[in-house]
DNA sequence: TTATAATGATAGTAATACTATCGTTAAAAA
DNA sequence: TTTTTAACGATAGTATTACTATCATTATAA
């Protein structure tokens, strides 16, 4: 049995819906990898074409401009990220290994399933890390949040903050701790093999010291709450 | 009695050193106030050299492009930051009340002293919020750190990190702790005006729940560690 | 069998991100 | 004071980016 993960995707990011054809799944699959390769910034729909054997027309038929594409690969990552963790934390009773579990699902690199898919999530994650934040630092955020552009974002720290609260209901900034460990899992890790200077962590086991550290950071939050 | 601020700046930054000429200043100047209005990415050389009256050519004899323009305002940022800092923790011998004051820095509205000088650190402050990550979310990142890029930014983080320890010697974070602090204080700030379901901050005393909330963060993690 | 929809191919445009040249002016050196 | 140099303004030019438009072809569905 093999059953293919759907998620929802608000339809105002795109033209053509890309799961719904065969040059969709692709421009999905090589924009991953072309980011991943380029950046953001260096990334465009004529070298786009290019990779996957078409015009820069044909992408343009699908996503209107690279800032929906980035916007979109981010909300099918929070997505994603939201169904892994109801995955593994079903039928977790105790709320501090839920948060555990989740920290650690945050901050771990993400390794291949299967490659049949048309998203790498291994390197969307590490897009995520790179360019994740680029989808809202703009000057356009107010009317893409009205579009309701980054409600998987939204819900997915909802899910966190929730968690947080059956850890410690007397808690007073659970979406902000939330919103904390997710922007810092992906920070600390940039920095860590960036800019190591900005972090605590070393070469080797350096992922395992991120946990730790965003451990530490919650769960004292956590327990020194009244 | 009136003493100039003089932050020193990476000669690799610039091609001709903006603070040398008028031209210069009036670039930074008008510079912050073109990124604030626009955003970065719509900010051109064009633009900006309409904006002052001088030509795209005159722009381009002192920064090599706009990236590198955004990398020195940043850094410009963060070294009169450091300066703020030891301004006003001068004299504290309390590490915690040093620290405090230092969360209140990084968190509070930036008011203005002197329309006078030629960079508008409200603004600015501004700026960093919205823009400030992207001088380092590249793929140059490797190459602009080896070239000491980032310095003023990792020397920030030291400070802050040296306090972290003498308020708990034993705080196994401190570096991370300290990219964490400055990082949040404007991220929180960006979410709770642009997408506020990701805080706990209401539209009413924003800043001194911001404050209180990374007050919090900090001194349990501190309290907590053995 | 005929519409309809998706794609490929090609063209074109305005703006961006530069580089180069040249004449003028203003300040510094001789 | 004259001469040299440096900075600036003005203009031009190029490759790339970020699109939009048109039309023929092919595959699919009515």
């Amino acid at each position: 049995m093999k059953l293919q993960l759907q998620i929802t995707m608000n339809e105002a990011l795109y033209l053509r819906d890309p799961e719904s054809s065969e040059l969709g799944k692709k421009i999905l699959k090589q924009s991953v990898e072309l980011i991943y390769k380029v950046g953001f910034e260096a990334f465009t729909f004529k070298k786009l074409a290019e990779e996957i054997g078409t015009t820069e027309a044909g992408i343009y038929r699908y996503f209107e401009n690279k800032h929906k594409l980035l916007v979109y690969l981010t909300s099918w990552y929070w997505g994603w990220l939201e169904f892994q963790i109801s995955f593994h934390t079903n039928n977790i009773s105790d709320a501090s290994i839920k948060l555990k579990k989740v920290i650690h699902l945050l901050a771990s690199t993400v390794e291949e399933h299967e490659d049949t898919k048309y998203i790498n999530e291994s390197l969307l994650h590490q897009i995520i890390i790179s360019e994740g934040s680029k989808a809202y630092l703009t000057k356009q955020v107010g009317e893409d949040n009205k579009q309701q552009f980054f409600k998987p974002y939204k819900d997915l720290c909802a899910v966190v903050g929730t968690i947080i609260l059956e850890c410690k209901p007397s808690y007073k900034y659970p979406k902000s701790l939330a919103s904390t460990i997710i922007e810092m899992a992906h920070f600390q890790n940039f920095f860590m093999n960036n800019l190591p200077a900005l972090t605590d962590f070393g070469v080797t086991k350096q992922e395992d010291e991120l946990i730790a550290f965003l451990n530490d950071l919650v769960f004292a939050s956590l327990e020194n709450a009244k």
